[in-house]
RNA sequence: GGGCGCUUAGCUCAGUUGGUUUAGAGCACUUGGUUUACACCCAAGGGGUCGGGGGUUCGAAUCCCUCAGCGCCCACCA
């Protein structure tokens, strides 16, 4: 006999099997003669730490991969980190900021420096977090989106596709953001409703005493007004067309020009079309060939177009020219006026729209099997479904994707430049862009020739992850992009689904002809109890490390997958790790009270005993198929659920109960080998969700394998309905005595004696009955023997137990009348059904013929609650 | 403004193509229980007119229409 400790230490476990994982390189893949399964980790932010969508995401994965190297499969989770440019860099350049160091100032190798040396100090931290989850990683392939390899791959991956011609250079109108100085993506930026005032003011007509008012929220923009736009049916402009007129302070000439574009309810029903600074108006500015004044500099402040107020930022030069026009009587009216305006996500600073030159990839070709292999044939599935039709609107209407950053921390974009900012060579570094531009022709000095500053969007590196961390793009022949790519599923949040999971499809097929994976497992969002985002703000994001150390990664585990079906949101609550706990608790009591159980072997097996392990092998094989099949489409907390009653109801409830020897008494040892088997079976099952507990468990009881982790998932055998249904019968008979016992206040160490009707069925697992309601006898009897009875009927059974004393008349009249009406009222809708010619006409034969058996069945019982409240009066 | 989705027990959610008794689970709750695995436990129990209204059908939580409420995504009216 083993001693078992009374408590499970999760602490020291979890480090114990941690490690003996690691050194036995069970997590280790290489390529082989199995099938691989592989899943590439969304690579988390290089300096983040572990949150809660982290958890939820990583366990999933986690639970994957487990089980896919349990089926036999070659399993393969490729970790890593990204380098996350803005975040990354907003925070190398704040905390230079607070050591007095402003990033303009300094090199650009300089700042990188500093970026490495930040990445150094807070990097990877993520992937130990992760690791106390007890994620099954092959650590050994650990990649960053920086690495030399990682790094020369983006760049290549650039070269091809310009080679291709789908990457080009030009005039954009994007989201500058004049904090960070950098374009941010339309991804990034947030619109929130925020209270500001729409002026009005005054346009002169030129050659004309007429004047034109114009509606505005940004009167400071009005240096780089080039028209006066209306609506062309505005009967109240319609003259006016074709003239122009004189813009205020600057004093430039503009035309009026007509567009159906203009709204004639809105504001005056004039736009002031500001080309440089507004989405809208850059494209009515270039539908009428409208010149484009840009006023600002990088930091939204002034420039000489701006005159007078050159160098004062928008929002002091908003405040000013109010005075100033209200001086020269040119403002007409100011309005508090609500509107959404565009914040950026990474500094909450206000977007001004800008043109600016960017490169980007033009994505309309490219993105076409990206649409067919999810929408049309389903190559890759979505889970859930319900994604496809977000994806589907974004690739039908996909832009050209703006794939440069104004920022130093990323991949620099690999052109030079050879004549000022026109003239440009696409090269890996500066020598080949030199010999590549001798084969031209064309003669530069070194000096002369200068990179591009900007580095690719991060999103550009990542959009290659499933091929680049297997050197698929720079070795596309290699053993192990053969082997493991494509991949087989994907857990990500739908978040990210346009940055990430659409343009890694548009790449696998790009760069491989294939798919990238073949299912998306989209994850909820975690939010609190009151359904809140999890936020620093609010802080209401539990420490995810404070968690493990408190419950055990297991339990987390557990608690995460309890309530979390695909797509939907986790509303997470601690007691859900609470609820994880007891359920660690649960088995290893079930292991410390088998591990009791000393063995005689001159003991045969008993009847009672061979049953009930016999009943739970069905019930485990009925189950396992169940589990299987969940599994197949990805609903996970499904699955935990199933292994979570299976084991506290099935195994621990009722078959450790029924083979539970007397007090004092031992066990046959074949019942010890079979339970102990069936907990094995059980912990096989459960490891992918907790994988320390079940390890510590195995260690101790299984002989056969070195480690559950390497051990194989149960094969699916045969189960017998009627086994299984036959013992819900007697759990229904169990209950009722127990009912009995407790409405009459009779111990349950009393035993009793039950009897039943003649019926021309045998009454299953008597032996069962017998010991766990202790009843002494069961005995087949007619009931006009007695004179009052406690009686019940299961599935055409029907009970009774002889009453001597405590009996009641009022209340047993009142149950049974409470019965009798339930019956009669279901009596009713069965026989109105059945009364019901059309329903006879038309409903196929077997339902007519369940709807006939509850009639029969109901009928029956009927009768016999009647005879019951005969015999009592 | 455009699109997608949701509304079932106190809470979180199942409920597969309409049909196996008058809707299930987990948690929470109520009641009773502990000398012999576990109170991080055992046993029993209560609790829902399936958001409202209308329709199709022999039959609707399930299909259709409509109203109400909620959520997400996209767009960003000066």
């Amino acid at each position: 006999m083993i001693s078992i400790p009374p408590k499970f230490d999760h602490i020291e476990i979890e480090n114990k099997w941690y490690s003996f994982w690691i050194e036995n390189k069970f997590f280790k893949s290489i390529p082989d003669s199995k099938d691989p399964y592989t899943i590439v980790i969304p690579p988390p932010n290089v300096t983040g730490l572990l949150h809660m969508g982290h958890m939820l995401n990583n366990t999933l994965q986690d639970i994957l991969i487990r089980r896919a190297r349990m089926m036999g499969k070659n399993a393969c989770w490729v970790p890593g980190t990204d380098h996350a440019s803005i975040a990354t860099e907003a925070k190398v350049v704040e905390n230079l900021k607070n050591k007095g160091i402003n990033k303009s100032e300094i090199s650009r190798e300089e700042f990188l420096k500093h970026a490495w040396e930040w990445t150094e100090k807070y990097g990877g931290g993520i992937l130990e977090q992760l690791k106390m989850l007890g994620c099954s990683c092959d650590w050994d392939r650990t990649k960053f989106t920086l690495d030399e390899d990682m790094y020369e791959s983006v760049i290549l991956a650039f070269e091809i596709l310009y080679e291709k011609g789908l990457i080009y250079r030009g005039y954009r109108m994007i989201n500058w953001d004049p904090e960070a100085k950098t374009t941010v993506s339309d991804e990034e930026v947030n619109y929130v409703e925020e209270e500001s005032n729409l002026y009005h003011i005054s346009y002169q007509v030129e050659n004309s005493d007429q004047k034109l008012i114009i509606a505005t929220t940004r009167p400071e923009t009005i240096f780089g007004d080039t028209a006066i736009c209306v609506n062309p049916k505005d009967k109240r402009y319609k003259s006016l067309i074709g003239q122009n007129v004189i813009v205020p302070i600057c004093g430039r000439i503009i035309p009026i020009i007509s567009d159906t574009y203009v709204d004639i309810e809105f504001g005056t029903g004039c736009l002031k079309v500001t080309p440089a600074h507004d989405i809208n108006d850059y494209n009515l500015g270039i539908k009428h060939h409208l010149d484009s004044i840009d006023i600002f500099d990088d930091s939204a402040n002034l420039n000489h177009h701006g005159l007078h107020y050159e160098g004062k930022n928008r929002f002091v030069v908003r405040n000013e020219i109010e005075d100033e026009l209200k001086l020269n009587s040119l403002l007409v009216k100011k309005e508090s006026y609500s509107h959404n305006v565009g914040r950026s996500e990474r500094t909450n600073a206000i977007i001004e729209p800008k043109i600016s030159k960017q490169w980007f990839l033009k994505m309309e070709e490219i993105s076409k099997p990206a649409i067919d292999n999810v929408l049309q044939n389903e190559n890759i599935k979505f889970f859930p479904n319900k994604f496809k039709s977000t994806y589907k609107y974004w690739l039908e209407n996909i832009k050209d994707w703006n794939i440069s950053r104004q920022l130093s921390w990323g991949h620099q974009i690999p052109v030079y430049y050879y004549d000022k900012d026109e003239n440009y060579i696409v090269a890996k570094n500066k020598d080949e862009a030199l010999h590549k531009l001798n084969k031209k022709g064309i003669s530069v000095k070194e000096s002369d020739l200068y990179q591009d500053n900007d580095v690719l969007d991060t999103w550009f590196s990542s959009w290659l992850w499933p091929i680049s961390v297997f050197d698929g793009i720079r070795n596309p022949n290699n053993d192990e992009i053969k082997y493991y790519y494509p991949t087989q599923d994907l857990v990500t949040g739908p978040d990210i689904i346009f940055f990430w999971v659409a343009r890694m499809i548009i790449s696998g097929y790009e760069f491989r002809n294939k798919k990238p994976f073949s299912n998306v497992y989209f994850t909820g969002i975690v939010r609190d109890k009151l359904r809140r985002k999890m936020s620093k703000q609010l802080g209401n994001s539990p420490d995810a490390v404070k968690l493990i150390q408190e419950y055990g990664a297991d339990s987390v585990r557990v608690g995460l997958m309890l309530s979390s079906a695909a797509g939907n949101d986790l509303l997470f609550d601690e007691s859900l790790c609470k609820q994880g706990k007891n359920f660690t608790n649960k088995i290893w009591n079930a292991l410390r009270l088998i591990s009791g159980w000393e063995i005689d072997n001159k003991l045969n097996q008993s009847e009672v005993n061979k049953i009930g392990i016999n009943w739970y092998e069905n019930k485990f094989s009925f189950t396992l198929d169940h589990i299987n099949e969940n599994f197949e489409i990805y609903r996970i907390s499904d699955v935990l659920m199933s292994i979570y009653k299976l084991i506290w109801d099935d195994y621990c409830s009722w078959l450790l109960e029924i083979l539970k020897p007397e007090y004092g008494e031992k066990i046959d040892p074949k019942s010890k080998y079979q339970i102990n088997e069936l907990l094995i079976k059980n912990l096989k099952i459960l490891h992918p969700f907790m994988p320390f507990l079940t390890e510590e468990i195995f260690s101790k009881i299984s002989n056969d394998e070195k480690s559950i982790v390497i051990s194989s998932w149960p094969k699916k055998t045969k189960y017998e309905l009627k086994t299984i249904n036959d013992f819900e019968i007697t759990k229904e008979i169990i209950s009722q005595i127990r009912n009995y016992r407790k409405d009459k206040s009779i111990s349950f160490k009393t035993s009793i004696n039950l009897f039943y009707v003649r019926n021309n069925r045998k009454l299953p697992n008597v032996e069962i009955i017998k010991k766990i309601a202790l009843v002494n006898e069961i005995k087949e009897s007619s009931k006009d023997k007695f004179n009052q009875v406690y009686s019940f009927i299961i599935k055409g059974f029907e009970f009774f137990i002889p009453l001597e004393e405590n009996f009641d008349k009022e209340i047993e009249l009142e149950k049974l009348n409470k019965d009798l009406n339930y019956n009669l009222g279901f009596l009713k809708s069965v026989e109105s059904k059945l009364k019901n010619e059309k329903f006879i006409k038309n409903a196929p034969s077997n339902v007519i013929e369940i709807e006939k058996k509850k009639l029969i069945d109901t009928k029956q019982k009927i009768q016999s609650i009647k005879k019951s409240i005969s015999d009592l009066n």
